[in-house]
DNA sequence: GTCTATACAACGATAGAC
DNA sequence: GTCTATCGTTGTATAGAC
């Protein structure tokens, strides 16, 4: 089972390339040419409008703001990010890439529907750690972006649950899981995974890590969805 | 096992009080001394605030927005208002009227420690489908409250979790419950609460009621709690 | 490529006629 | 008690010197 330090440095590496990539896709509106440099200060930008933009909103943090923060001029800035529309879409598809990457990973190795979905919610809570403030930011401005940006992350949702779900199924096929509905019960599943990372004050007052979260988590989820035991005292709802 | 319906009609008088009561704390802000005149449109501008706010953010919501919505002049508006930061307060002090005297209700009739628990997520789910607008604005808005607002929300969130806390806990001494640790799952089990009145586009286009929502969670989170059957079936995390 | 200075729109809030 | 007209401020974005 890999562990979060491992997972995290793959992240890391994954982000610089997405930047870079970012830049490249939106090289006709950025004004600066010198990768390099461009590159840099785009992933700056990105950082510090996620930092503001978690303590106040995207729509509260003014381009003034966000040129004190990254110490660039707003003439400056404006040659990287044509407007703050724009910035907007670019950080939700650095976002966007990121989680199409790791989502595609596979489990380091084979295993059954029991380890398949424990890999599944580690797997979630882990990228989610590691990019804390883009979730974030996501699930608390999704309502302010124009409607494709809106149904890309209701879409975004809804395929993480399907994960969920698929796994479910192949548990009930094999005799493993039996849970109520594999549907609802991914439905479920869902914001106990975002908990992680909408409220950290929570669960950092507790000194409580993403690994032990996860750990609760699971042991939280098998119960309703394991094939009970021959007595009833595990059964669901009469 | 009281119905939604029910509990719906009775928080429907319970709203219009608390609306009265707000009037009469903030009388010496509002320049509208007519009573029933007051208390009439300030419902309709605080309903008016939280729809606009939950489309568009509090901070986005214009009080041009909102003279239009409510077909009050900007001018006649301020006669209600004092400030946008007061009327942010008094419909805060609203749903915070409401949730007090909602959740020092006493169940109908007395029950066992998973009656109880039962009665308690019903209550829960229940009062926040009755104001669905109001905990929504809440729960988005809270990072961009002054510290004192925000405290006071966190400590609704931890004060809720203290009631699901403490009634696993009489069911551990009854040999009922047996969570791994009941703070923790209480923390646990908020989240399921909230996706209700955070993500209703889900439940809806599954035609997913609240009483249906209610026992899923219910069948969703018994297992996790109950004292497992004899056999290691139901078994948390090993 | 970066800066300072500024244009223009929209904001919260108020004055004063009715 | 309500309206229209307007205040000063702050927002995004740009022009033009360096």
């Amino acid at each position: 089972m890999i562990s979060y330090g491992d997972f995290k440095q793959q992240i890391d590496t994954l982000r610089l390339d997405i930047c870079r990539e970012i830049y490249r896709q939106n090289k006709a509106l950025i004004r600066v040419k010198k990768e390099d440099v461009a590159v840099a200060r785009l992933t700056a930008i990105f950082d510090r409008t996620l930092e503001i933009s978690n303590r106040l909103g995207f729509q509260a943090m003014s381009v003034r703001d966000l040129s004190e923060a990254t110490g660039i001029s707003m003439g400056a800035l404006y040659a990287y990010i044509e407007s703050k529309d724009k910035l907007l879409e670019m950080i939700l598809g650095m976002g966007r890439m990121a989680v199409a990457r790791v989502m595609t990973m596979e489990p380091p190795e084979p295993v059954d529907p029991r380890g398949q979905l424990r890999w599944l919610l580690r797997a979630h809570l882990f990228l989610t750690e590691a990019m804390q403030p883009w979730f974030y930011f996501s699930y608390m401005e999704t309502r302010h972006f124009d409607q494709q940006a809106r149904e890309r992350a209701m879409e975004g949702e809804l395929m993480s649950e399907r994960y969920f779900a698929d796994c479910l199924r192949a548990g009930v096929e094999q005799g493993v899981f039996q849970p109520r509905d594999p549907e609802f019960t991914a439905a479920l599943i869902k914001p106990l995974l975002q908990d992680w990372y909408l409220k950290r004050w929570k669960y950092r007052r507790r000194n409580i890590d993403v690994e032990a979260y996860a750990d609760a988590v699971i042991a939280f989820i098998e119960p309703a969805v394991l094939q009970p035991a021959v007595t009833a005292g595990c059964a669901a709802n009469d």
